[in-house]
DNA sequence: CTTACATATAAACCTTTACTTATATAATTA
DNA sequence: TAATTATATAAGTAAAGGTTTATATGTAAG
């Protein structure tokens, strides 16, 4: 690990202004599928995938609570990872919209 | 600038393996386009476009000096940047290899 | 002024990516 | 069990990306 390839692999994850936007939005709080991609004003589809992604690069973990799915920063990631998300502007605004009773 | 679009496209510039290794040659020394090609047994062309990219996207900086064109990293960049060339393996064995007398 | 060398640019090709639309799965509630 | 809600997955499509091959530009040296 740590290779220029699995460097280069995952900053590709986080090249993408959709998925960059996500994970801010998960470093205030876990949310849920749709919980997201309304504050991103994306379809639930378009934030699955994405989702997806994130979690096969080890960025995202999900948990199950009954209908919903909520997704969470992983925090052992590498240290320019959270680097970066230090320097994006912050989502707190648009996390804070969503107090588990929008969906 | 800092919007995400903005940090997402120059994510994007780093985040293919090519270019990263130019960045981590580029931060041992300034190389010309010839000896960077030899460094990453690539092609003249290839390194040539990737070397556009970065320099459209401000991370490097080019000086022509007789027949030859030698890159440098712009060192005004945004901090994650440097940590990110700071996690990756070093390129300073590949770099010493070229002393100025090879192309 | 012609040849050689370094670099840039352009075109072509193939692969990957992001998004949409449609459908399937899973849990909840009536 | 039927209807509803949340999420995942699959297929299709248009756009972007990386590499190669061929050619043009620019500088130096004979």
């Amino acid at each position: 690990m740590l290779s220029y390839a699995a460097v280069a692999e995952e900053l590709k994850l986080l090249s993408n202004k959709t998925r960059l936007m996500i994970l801010a939005l998960l470093k205030e709080k876990e949310m849920c599928v749709c919980d997201i991609a309304a504050a991103l004003e994306s379809t639930q589809p378009n934030i699955s995938q994405h989702l997806r992604k994130l979690k096969t690069g080890n960025l995202v973990r999900e948990t199950r609570r009954g209908q919903w799915i909520y997704y969470a920063i992983n925090r052992d990631n590498k240290p320019y990872i959270s680097d970066i998300l230090n320097d994006v502007p912050s989502m707190k605004h648009q996390a804070m919209q969503f107090q588990s009773e929008s969906c």
